[in-house]
DNA sequence: CGAATTTGACCAAT
DNA sequence: ATTGGTCAAATTCG
């Protein structure tokens, strides 16, 4: 823990502080009749987004900012959870779906399978795009599949500096089947390419950009993959401004030291609404998640990230960089992230959850931002 | 021309 | 034998 940086700490430290600030502005404007609904309504936005921040710094280490133009709704929920079945509140496939991932828990011993979750995007209709879903990852296709009992097919993505990098991350896409605007993602495995944290400003690259590739992807601790995907995942969404639903976060490992917390509770529906509208001021702790990607077209695949850690400053291989590189400006649509997963929950209480989960901290967990964004 | 996608074949897991 | 996942040749894209 010594890990966490000086900077992840002041950063929390920076979140919760705006945090309370905004709490005290708003306390001020509800004493004001004249201000607006909906200007306190936006503080309220920013409360929540700030302390979700904090949140996932504390739980996923990973450092990344959520920024956010302006969407204007997301809705977060979360669970994790052992596919009980009954998770996607629209297909059974996936439900089918399920039940393949818990048998494959069970019998575990075969195949070590990387982590895996599922989030489901939604892409808001009306506006045009239909294709979902960037998620910061620049992926390549390497195969399609009709899926039995799927009307649409699968999408296979693997990162695309797989082998430049061994970045051994892949994703599966598929759309939903009674509503098209949604589509399933199923996430595998870590990015272990450089995250890229897109392109960022050179400044700040510089800091720590001597990690480069240096991950070993074989080193990573497992928790310490999932948790950090699982943020990763999700902050880009939000960044993003998609709808996102994560409807399974089932992660099955073997080694999988513990995730002991994993409040349960969450079963209950718990949608954090926020909409959150990062004001410029208080995303300054990360400017390292500075743009999104603008892209989120094609259906499977944009590409729009970049893993790429191209040691080289002039690097930047040429072509993954679809264009996007400003980030501003781009306002998706207004996003939903609702994280479902249906776990094992028994509890009967309602526990709070916030999105990004368990307020635990894993025993091993170590900050490893290094070469996360570098 | 190189990179990304498409698509049928191949392979592995039920 | 069936289905899901990956490979890789062919094709398209930029």
């Amino acid at each position: 823990m010594e890990n966490m940086g000086e900077w992840e700490q002041r950063s929390l430290i920076n979140e919760l502080t705006q945090g309370r600030e905004l709490a005290r502005q708003l306390q001020v404007y509800l004493n004001v009749p004249s201000s607006s609904h909906e200007t306190r309504e936006l503080l309220v936005q920013k409360i929540q987004a700030s302390f979700e921040k904090a949140l996932s710094m504390l739980n996923c280490n990973t450092s990344l900012a959520v920024d956010q133009p302006q969407p204007s709704g997301l809705a977060i929920r979360m669970s994790e959870s052992p596919p009980s079945r009954s998770a996607s509140p629209r297909s059974e496939d996936s439900d089918r779906d399920f039940k393949e991932q818990e048998l494959k828990f069970d019998a575990s011993k075969k195949r070590k399978t990387l982590p895996r979750w599922t989030q489901q995007v939604r892409v808001t209709p009306g506006t045009a795009l239909e294709g979902p879903l960037d998620d910061g990852f620049s992926w390549r296709k390497y195969g399609q599949k009709d899926i039995l009992g799927a009307k649409y097919p699968r999408g296979y993505y693997r990162c695309t500096h797989r082998n430049v990098q061994g970045c051994l991350a892949t994703k599966q896409v598929q759309r939903s089947d009674d509503d098209p605007t949604i589509f399933d993602i199923t996430y595998r495995g870590r990015h272990t390419c450089n995250l890229a944290s897109h392109v960022m400003p050179p400044s700040v690259l510089s800091e720590n950009q001597e990690q480069g590739t240096s991950i070993d992807p074989q080193q990573h601790n497992q928790q310490e993959e999932q948790t950090q995907k699982q943020s990763q995942d999700l902050l880009l969404s939000f960044r993003r401004g998609l709808k996102v639903i994560t409807q399974d976060l089932h992660i099955r490992e073997q080694t999988y030291p513990s995730f002991p917390n994993y409040p349960s509770s969450t079963r209950s529906n718990i949608k954090v609404e926020n909409n959150v509208v990062f004001s410029p001021s208080v995303m300054n702790n990360n400017n390292v998640v500075g743009n999104l990607s603008p892209s989120l077209i094609s259906p499977a695949t944009s590409g729009s990230n970049y893993c790429s850690v191209s040691p080289s400053p002039s690097g930047m291989s040429s072509t993954h960089m679809q264009g996007n590189v400003n980030f501003p400006t781009f306002v998706p649509q207004p996003a939903e992230i609702i994280q479902a997963s249906t776990s094992a929950t028994n509890l009967p209480t309602v526990g709070l959850d916030f999105p990004f989960g368990n307020a635990e901290f894993d025993p091993n967990f170590t900050f490893d931002n290094h070469g996360f964004f570098s």
